[in-house]
DNA sequence: AATTTTTCTGCAACCGTTTGCCAAAAATTG
DNA sequence: CAATTTTTGGCAAACGGTTGCAGAAAAATT
């Protein structure tokens, strides 16, 4: 009985051994495979059946160690946990096995410290790297874009090429939305205080809660996390405000649920809208009213930018930025403010 | 002013620039840095000093290529997408960086086809594998496996070391919860054919059916998405069962979508219970009755196991496999059976 | 002080590819 | 058919580390 598979090699096939298979010098055989019409048919298809039937399959580190590329990219994530960055990871796992790029994906937990010293031990290992949501100071970010090509989502710091999900202009909207039906005190419900975006989105609140003669203020900070919903709720109802803006989702729903137990109706008593549309926005209790972010779009045009950066390095002159536009998505957990004496 | 970091530098330091600067030899500085009291300490701290100055960090594929170790492990999913596989990673992750391992993460798209070559592809980019959810036959499995150290999650097949999650066992109570209900008529929602687990949670289903003398259908399959849900909710329906099973929570909560939509009163008019318990499970309207699973902990497991072998490939010959329990959460998508004519 | 033992350090080969350079072979041309 | 151009294929030197071996230096022993 035959074996599955290339059984009986101790060790996988090497270029010198479809080479010696096939009765050709080593460096025919790399052209052969990489370079294909640097060689004459007849002898590339004589190398190709060799690697086939040996199973061949190149060495990526030493090939990375010539070429100086590997091919890989790096994404950073501050939590994978948080449902925000599934949607960038597809986006980007998706383009980057197109263009034929494999994923580093690596968890920052939130910590520049992490943060920076993981990009560093593996920047030898990566061609270029996308940050999600970085907790490093413009400072550092600016000089470890310096270092190696890299795209930021999330985060505009001058010099570094990112993608910008333009949620400040959204809350601009979801402003305008709650003012229209009759909320005049509204919370911001804040984020961690390193989050770039965090201060970005109050800052646009304040802004356009001025322009419409509303008051703005401010909670938290809070977690990003779903158990970080309940303080932030009870700060919210005691806070006395109609109508809130959660710093995201996560943070949203978990309000929702807290809001629930303590038997405060949504939108009834409490209108809350959230920020990106995440999974789950949309089947929690009541749906929610949010700013839809093209997050997946996000993962995919950091890729596009990094990955034209890398083919020509020329084009760093010009600073790379997209931005990305926001709407409002209308659900349930926003209504008419509450008539109050 | 001065650079913020190792500028002038146009290229990073290697070995050999931080043998030179501490006036040693290669080997010297190499052994200093990897294999500390193989050098005296006044040397080894001037090669670390030099090594600090220059920012040397070394680079993972020249070290691979002697050492034959890449210190990556590919984590490998059917779907990026799918909460299910977040806290797999999370798991994994978490393990992997303890343990000074790289993640990549792979996603095979459903696709065994993809599965099987992204493998061969990438396997020597890697000195282990985590195959969450493989598509795999179990002859390719096998086989593959007999190749590389990997673990597999839900998966039990010969030879192949793997973590399993004990959802057939949870089926038995959520059958006896929904009996103990009132229900006589349950239907499975099946998952996609080609998923492993898919088979064992209907065997398990129609046993325990069988034991307490009630009917036991299945419908299907269906795609484990939302989306799915909406098809799998009316197939349902028109089943005329008063409960029913889904493979797992995703496609539950589809359905919860889809009957919301259509009037239906859930747990009112047919209860539903999900597997997995994955994020959103307890937020959904209503809360999900799920079979809570271990996730984030099986990916953890199965990094131990893996990393044990790769430490240690004696041990190849104790077929590891580690079973993990499940447990029925009771939340709010079951209820008594309806009364019927 | 001479000798033995131990600890350091350097030389050089190797890991698996890629690639510049040159010679041999084939194809083209007059 | 000889001369010339174009292909093709091989040699050997990198790429950046690790490691066995052996000589040198330092420490310990006599």
């Amino acid at each position: 009985m035959e074996p599955l598979v290339d059984a009986g090699q101790d060790r996988p096939a090497t270029l010198a051994d479809v080479a010696a298979a096939s009765g050709v010098a080593i460096s025919t055989a790399s052209r052969a495979l990489s370079n294909p019409n640097r060689v004459r048919a007849a002898t590339r298809e004589k190398i190709e059946e060799a690697a086939r039937e040996l199973n061949y399959v190149v060495n990526s580190q030493a090939r990375a160690l010539t070429s100086g590329k590997t091919r890989t990219i790096a994404v950073m994530v501050s939590d994978v946990t948080n449902p925000f960055y599934f949607d960038i990871i597809r986006g980007t796992q998706q383009q980057l096995k197109a263009a034929g790029y494999t994923q580093l994906l690596v968890d920052t937990e939130e910590s520049d410290e992490l943060e920076d010293s993981m990009m560093h031990k593996l920047r030898r290992s990566f061609d270029g790297a996308i940050l999600a949501a970085s907790r490093l100071t413009d400072r550092n970010l600016a000089a470890l874009a310096s270092e190696m090509p890299l795209v930021a989502i999330n985060r505009q710091t001058s010099g570094v090429p990112s993608v910008f999900i333009d949620t400040p202009s959204g809350i601009e909207q979801a402003l305008g939305h709650l003012v229209s039906l009759g909320h005049r005190d509204i919370v911001y419900v804040s984020g961690p205080e390193t989050s770039w975006p965090n201060e970005g989105r109050w800052r646009s609140l304040v802004r356009a809660a001025e322009r419409h003669g509303v008051t703005a203020r401010r909670v938290g900070p809070f977690s990003p996390k779903k158990v970080a919903g309940a303080a932030a709720a009870d700060a919210v109802l005691n806070s006395g405000a109609t109508a809130c803006i959660a710093f995201n989702d996560l943070l949203a729903i978990g309000m929702l649920m807290r809001l629930r137990e303590r038997g405060v109706n949504v939108p009834g008593d409490l209108s809350i809208v959230g920020c990106d549309d995440i999974f789950g926005a949309d089947f929690c209790n009541p749906p929610l009213t949010t700013l839809t972010a093209p997050i997946e779009q996000a993962g995919r045009v950091a890729v596009s930018i990094l990955l034209a950066r890398l083919d020509d390095p020329t084009i760093s002159g010009a600073r790379q930025t997209a931005t990305l536009p926001t709407h409002l998505t209308v659900r349930s957990s926003t209504g008419p403010a509450p008539i109050r004496k």
